[in-house]
RNA sequence: GGAGGCGUCGCCUAGUCCGGUCUAUGGCGCCGCACUGCUAAUGCGGUUUGGGUUUAUCGCCCAUCGAGGGUUCAAAUCCCUCCGCCUCCGCCA
């Protein structure tokens, strides 16, 4: 949810940001006009609420006939401060259901347009050329049966499609990934959390998944919860009405789980494999942190994902989202991609978004600023690993038979400088 | 799953039985001022959060006693539902 205020007095850069998403800026307009309406049946309503309540007060003390007098008088009057408090609220409703509507205001600097508008912010490290090395590539899917480490048919069996079995060094790998990406997590001063993979309605929307995501997001319907697709959901609702301490800098957590999506609307798309499945799992930066500070962390957030994929060695591009393919809360967003020789582009293997005080605002998550007031807080996020990532592992550093050789840096963590095919 | 107890503005706590004078008591902590050679002690004042009005301030008003409903002229207080914590019983990985 953006601020008021600035809708209030800046109402252009709204618009701006809004025509810059691919988004209604006629929304402005009847925001304000809504806020207008919100304002005046308030105001309206606390009036007669304070004559009701000065009135209660004489009717305590009053006695016999002029208590008489004052019950009836405050008896109409009771009338009237629950109509003016219903139009109240319902306006209330109203406004607050446009606002809603309305995504982050934009970082300037983001790129206008839809999915394929995104800026190459920097490209790192050069794909390899097979042809040159004189041998076709195989595909992740290939490499991963051939080394036993990946059961999509029992996958399927199990729970149907886009689900999968991680199996031997399939299993040790992500699990060698993980435990990289903890340690890294850790040294950079971040809180390691576990985090429930199931949440309430009210924490769903206040970090954003239930507007343009709603499809996306698997509900349990017998308990009014949902299953969350990224640790980010949980760790937003962490602390959700709370106000937080920032004096010592930002508040950073790594949040390890597995995460759930319904992939509606993808089907055919990237059905081999485990580049799009239901369930996988990640190790997430979830950061809080003063607004002022929140342009800076993001370029952190973006070292520390740097930091690890160079752990993998793969090359891999740097991307600036275009504003109608940030989502809601976020104001900027970078992706990194990792390049998969198979399909000869990039794919995303992190990316982090700096939702400013978007999410916050909604889940009422504050601090204490320099002057002792309240500010709403800023949140962001970054990918650390993912499941996906043994995508690019495995592809990018496969041999002619099969073989794919461990990246350094997960040696120690697997036990293996190899994977060797069993077949 | 069953029975009981509890939930008050940072922490502790009074108030709930019996609705109105609650503008929610007191202590601790914290902040400011005064006093003091310094510290301590002491005294005085302040100290939930959100919103409206005004906006340079002060101020005034509304809401907020776990959450949401209800009864009533009036609810921390009475009723209902839900949530959380504690104790006991039952069941079960």
């Amino acid at each position: 949810m953006i601020d008021i205020k600035l809708l209030r007095e800046d109402p252009d850069t709204v618009r701006a940001s809004q025509r810059a998403r691919g988004e209604d800026a006629g929304i402005v307009d009847q925001i304000l006009a809504a806020e207008e309406q919100r304002r005046s049946s308030l105001t309206a309503y606390e009036q007669l609420r304070a004559e009701q309540k000065s009135i209660g007060k004489d009717v305590a003390r009053a006695q016999g006939e002029e208590k008489q007098a004052l019950l009836a008088r405050t008896k109409d009057l009771s009338a009237r401060v629950k109509e003016l408090d219903a139009s109240a609220t319902a306006a209330q409703q109203e406004f607050d259901t446009l606002l809603k509507r309305v995504g982050n205001i934009i970082e300037p600097g983001v790129p206008s347009g839809g999915e394929d508008d995104y800026a190459v912010r920097e490209i790192i490290g050069t794909p390899r050329d097979f042809a040159a090395e004189g041998f076709e590539p195989k595909d992740h899917l290939d490499l991963a049966e051939g080394l036993d480490a990946l059961d999509m048919a029992r996958g399927a069996k199990v729970a149907g499609s886009r689900f999968y079995f991680l199996k031997g060094v399939g299993a040790r790998l992500e699990m060698a990934l993980f435990n990289v990406a903890m340690q890294q997590a850790v040294a950079a001063g971040f809180v390691p959390m576990i985090t429930p993979t199931l949440v309430t309605p009210q924490v769903m929307a206040g970090a954003g998944f239930l507007d343009a995501h709603a499809d996306e997001v698997y509900r349990l319907e017998a308990d009014d919860l949902y299953l969350t697709g990224t640790s980010e959901v949980a760790l937003a609702g962490y602390h959700a009405e709370e106000i937080i301490d920032l004096s010592n800098g930002p508040i950073r957590y790594a949040g390890s789980s597995t995460c759930y999506r319904r992939e509606a609307g993808s089907y055919g798309k990237d059905t081999r494999g485990i580049i799009r499945v239901h369930q996988f799992n990640k190790i997430e930066m979830f950061v809080y942190c003063d607004p002022a500070d929140a342009a800076a962390e993001h370029e952190r957030l973006l070292g520390w994902e740097q930091q690890m994929l160079a752990n993998i060695e793969v090359p891999y591009r740097i991307i600036d989202t275009a504003a109608g393919d940030l989502g809601g809360p976020a104001a900027r967003k970078y992706d990194c991609e990792a390049w998969v020789p198979t399909q000869g582009r990039y794919r995303e293997l992190t990316s982090t978004s700096n939702c400013t005080t978007f999410q916050a605002r909604r889940l009422g998550t504050r601090f204490r600023d320099a002057d002792g007031r309240t500010q709403v807080a800023a949140t962001l996020n970054g990918t650390l690993a993912t499941t996906r990532w043994l995508v690019a592992i495995l592809e990018n550093h496969q041999q002619p038979d099969g073989s794919v050789v461990v990246p350094e840096a997960l040696r120690p963590f697997l036990g293996l400088d190899v994977l060797t095919p069993t077949r």
